[in-house]
DNA sequence: ACTGACTGAGACAACGTTGTTTTCAGGAGA
DNA sequence: TCTCCTGAAAACAACGTTGTCTCAGTCAGT
């Protein structure tokens, strides 16, 4: 590396901006926190010092002091690669960004271990607060650290022995209406697909499928949910699998985006197209015949929210851990009717 | 908030643990720093002292002092909602993951101000170093700010005037790659769909698009080439702008996944559907029939290189600046050739 | 002209940690 | 017995910043 300011030589400190303006450093810091009293003669002096010595705030130092903040907000998600995570991540930097909080992201992959560590981290870093996805077992120390975080925002989980903000979907409710769109367009042997139904969203959508069937006066057949598919390559052999078993099958409710999409490919693969209606929207859907009909809540919204609460938290409020459900909002595309579809 | 130990109360500091434990400041940071001159039985009174009082060391206070690391890097790229971003994102994580260092991660937004703004936040945090996707005009500060960062590797742009490592995809090979393999499908009047042309990258794919025209003896019609869609939603509205303008199209080269989308969509939209190729490999991708092909490079190979040399050059690795090109992959699946689709 | 309030600026300590230097106890060698 | 050495632990200073306190001027009101 040439030139390089930062690397070897020693950054300017308020000391250096101090002895170039002939000024004292406690002046300097007044300066630079945009307090008032400062005479302008002096404050010229300091600002092209400033300039000239290009002395940069360290913010790390700053921070030390208790009672101050650090301007850090850590996100624990599952995987930002997945679209629904990294639509989360987006949503909730720009409801920071105005704060000028900074976000420290980082995946947890489902695995206890990896997230406690992570809190941990992020703790030592002293963030300001932490919005987090759990996974699903979060592991037996995160009660413990979960006390320990100064604001917590719990995303898609609600567990009441974390005392924290939450926002979850109404997963239930979504599940049912999904399952009752295919139920109204035609279909009645109605497969599930989706992630372990330890995950609790998981198995809120379940038993909202589970709950349109009955209500419609079917029995749900065991054999029709697939559970414990992770990722899009799973969802597609699965549902190979289940197509070619000789099982009867019409529709298919897809309990996540990778679920849909692995529906879809399976389809694809098959040369078939049964009727389908997914849980979470997805940019893919609009791009199949007939295009995807999904039940869904505002990502956006969620990290918004996620954001707004986390920096009321930061600011004070004080008020009993607040618990927010997102409403589910259906996306008619065409795909719930079976008429449109040959069956397998 | 119920109890919460960090909202209100201090945190216990080293000299807490010192107190509590009846030895000095110093011999807990040699303790917690994993020192070996300490007396075994001292040790343990200083470990049962730190579970004790729950003890987490501050980091962003132990990090203060001049040639100290933060253990923190930054990364700043267009939009983590990008799928491509996000991928990308996930794979600098985990390369940096096993070095223990935490990802500030933050979106520009194509805005130079924005842009600057971001890098000198994260100066001022002291990162170790900075991962970026500059915007295609960063600004003029951004030289000026690119020599204050202690390790920089850029991504997807290569600029002469900024000293720093840089990784990108061999773009204009790409370029030439889909556009020979719509010519070989046996389309003659290729369109192309991207964003703005002064995009570096989008650039090199458009001069690929070209040369291969021209080596095949055709002569490029200006009216073929659609830039500065950034959206699906602006790509998919050209697409059908064009399909309809009467112009004769015959195939589509998408220059980025949300062009290959967009193009998808208005195929649908249109109940037609051309031979096409894309740039950028995204899910979707093998939903539709006939499935996409697409040229690509490795996003996880990028992440994990960029990773990899930013820890080195963290490490002292003073060698010239690296220029590393990733090549272009070609994924065939079947959309690249002309007979399998109804012309317009 | 004298008092009191006010204003701008500097001195000092503190934040939580780590590098450096000093102290002290115990043991080996003369 | 005295010195020298070794190693563990303490004392001290430093990192870059901000809160508190103090001090010297200035200015208005009597």
């Amino acid at each position: 590396m040439a030139v390089r300011i930062a690397a070897n030589g020693r950054r300017a400190t308020m000391t250096d901006v101090a002895r170039a303006a002939g000024v004292s450093l406690k002046t300097v810091s007044r300066f630079v926190n945009g307090e008032t009293n400062i005479d302008q003669g002096i404050a010229t002096r300091i600002a092209e010092a400033i300039t000239a010595l290009n002395f940069r705030r360290n913010l790390a130092a700053a921070s030390i002091r208790p009672g101050q903040h650090s301007q850090l907000v850590g996100l624990i998600i599952e995987d930002v690669a997945n679209p629904f995570y990294a639509a989360l991540t987006r949503s909730v930097e720009l409801g920071l960004r105005a704060a000028g909080m900074l976000l420290l992201a980082a995946s947890s992959e489902e695995d206890p271990d990896q997230f406690c560590r992570l809190v941990e981290q992020l703790i030592e870093r002293r963030v300001d607060g932490l919005i987090v996805v759990p996974p699903s077992d979060p592991g037996a120390r995160w009660p413990g650290l979960a006390r320990e975080i100064p604001a917590l925002v719990v995303l898609d989980r609600y567990d009441p022995q974390i005392i924290a903000d939450s926002i979850v979907a109404d997963d239930e409710q979504g599940g049912r209406d999904a399952t009752a769109l295919l139920l109204e367009g035609g279909s009645r042997n109605i497969a599930f697909v989706g992630e372990a139904l330890v995950l609790p969203t998981i198995a809120s959508r379940h038993r909202g499928y589970l709950s349109a069937l009955t209500a419609a006066g079917l029995r749900p057949d065991p054999a029709l949910t697939i559970d414990g598919v992770r990722t899009t390559d799973e969802a597609s052999a699965a549902m190979v699998a289940l197509l070619q078993s000789g099982i009867e099958v019409d529709a298919v409710f897809a309990a996540n985006n990778r679920a849909s999409m692995g529906a879809l490919r399976a389809f694809r693969e098959l040369g078939i197209r049964l009727a389908i209606v997914g849980f979470d929207d997805f940019e893919a859907a609009t791009l199949v015949e007939p295009a995807v009909t999904v039940v869904t809540h505002s990502v956006a919204d969620m990290g918004r929210l996620a954001a707004e609460l986390l920096l009321a938290r930061v600011g004070g409020l004080q008020s009993a851990p607040q618990q927010i459900i997102l409403p589910a909002i259906t996306i008619r595309r065409g795909s719930e009717r079976s008429e449109n579809h040959r069956s397998a």
